[in-house]
DNA sequence: TTGCTCAACTTGTTGGTACAAGCTGACATC
DNA sequence: GATGTCAGCTTGTACCAACAAGTTGAGCAA
């Protein structure tokens, strides 16, 4: 300890050893770390010292912290969704993608709606062609699975699409989805453009996600083409810590033949 | 200021005052905050105090900090990336596919190679369907754009593929670009999986990327298909953000056609 | 048994102090 | 004019103290 009193600060050292050991596995995802107290004696340091060393790891995502009950060490179980496949072109599903999506994993989904007349945001409006400010219809989307938050999912309709499609402006859900509904009025998105993102979550989204510090997220816009133009834009953020997203690109037939692991 | 006394702690209040000024434009891209003794000042804390607020907007990547000159608002110049162009299947281009992006793109590209043989990690191993452990090459790039450091890649090639295309794992980066060569050998790749995700960085990453606190990393892992069997596989590690990935699917020819502004 | 209280733990918040270390510009020196 | 020094700003690190607030389990009371 002595030895290599090397020059990096003392709280960064904490951070270097603690991540060793859960990296090693001597703290192993979901186990509890010792108390600031006792870690403060290992390490010869102050409580506000191993304080700042345990919060770089938070922030690094590794591990969570609860008033009273200590920190412990954050375990992953992430859900792949499979982009290209998604709202499949060719087959469409019935009802929600999302949700058998889930069902099939074994998990139990939940969502909440919310439809909205509002205005097209700048970024909207310029995938979409249509002017800054105009009218647009918002269908928001709040999804779980198991209880848990799992993303947001916004959908702006420019208002050329709505005066079509009525029912997209309706509260409540589309029975046959969206992606059919609209189908059935002849517009047919043939087309998705997509743009993933990540950043660190605005205190909103934190609070939406039930997301702690250190935990980024992803963000997906796809927008979704007829042979003649956008129809729709639709934002998903998701948890970065629980979700990846999956796109198949040619020929996959050597793959998807033996897929058995 | 007394009125609406919230039950929020007061380092929240700094931050999220901090934070709505920045987002209303008190405070642009590049300028600097006042100081934290300026800060203290004007929110009646102590200093410490004001760095709380202070550090929460750090670890949203919202701000920066550095020693003797101050916190300044974070700018954001992003770069796309378009992944279903990128190494299209059909028309293989000259040389290295990142060059030539970044060069359109007005800027200056510059990258450092390194080549290891090496054993295959677990999660590379599934991946390609060969064992874990078994002899792998693994090509290493560092790449810079404007000399600030942009994304590490790190490609695996099985033991069996270098068996057939030896210059994989000579010194240097090869001048046609490693899919013309393996074409030029019968390798073929026809179909490309493609997984995102988004963490925070390891402090390794960290350095390597010259990412401060409050930006999160996103990986690209793209394995590549013959019509038999995967033949590579390549993690990219961007920095979040200032990279966006895109992606087409389906039908695009009613945006690509009007696409000027 | 059941239910409640409370002590004893945990982390969270806020204040204080001191000194180290990086940056800048004014100023003296060559 | 060119150069180097240094005072005075900035943030970084490290410690101490005190109290607030969430959690748990022991133990008492109904």
């Amino acid at each position: 300890m002595m030895g290599s009193m090397s020059k990096q600060p003392k709280y960064q050292q904490v951070a270097d050893a603690l991540r060793r050991e859960i990296d090693k596995g001597t703290y192993g995802p979901g186990s509890r770390l010792p108390s600031e107290a006792e870690l403060a004696v290992r390490f010869e340091a102050s409580r506000n010292t191993v304080r700042s060393g345990l919060g770089l790891l938070v922030s690094q995502g590794l591990i969570t912290s609860s008033q009273g009950l200590g920190y412990e060490v954050r375990k992953h179980e992430i859900f792949e969704l499979n982009a290209s496949r998604f709202e499949n072109l060719n087959f469409p599903q019935n009802g929600d993608a999302y949700s058998t999506d889930v069902t099939n994993a074994g998990r139990r989904p939940h969502q909440t709606f919310r439809v909205e007349v509002t205005t097209m945001p700048e970024d909207i409006a310029q995938r979409l062609r249509v002017e800054t400010g105009s009218r647009a219809v918002l269908r928001f989307c709040h999804r779980f699975v198991d209880d848990v938050p799992w993303s947001t999912q916004a959908t702006h309709y420019p208002d050329w699409l709505v005066r079509e499609a009525p029912r997209l402006a309706e509260p409540g859900d589309v029975a046959e989805g969206t992606t059919r509904y609209l189908a059935s009025h002849g517009i047919e998105q043939i087309g998705y453009a997509d743009e993933i993102a990540t950043r660190m979550p605005t205190p909103d989204e934190a609070r939406l996600l039930e997301i702690g510090p250190g935990v980024p997220v992803l963000l997906w816009t796809r927008t979704g083409y007829t042979a003649e133009r956008p129809v729709r834009c639709t934002i998903t953020t998701f948890r970065g810590d629980l979700n990846r997203m999956n796109y198949e690109i040619g020929d996959l037939s050597a793959r998807n033949e033996n897929d058995a692991q």
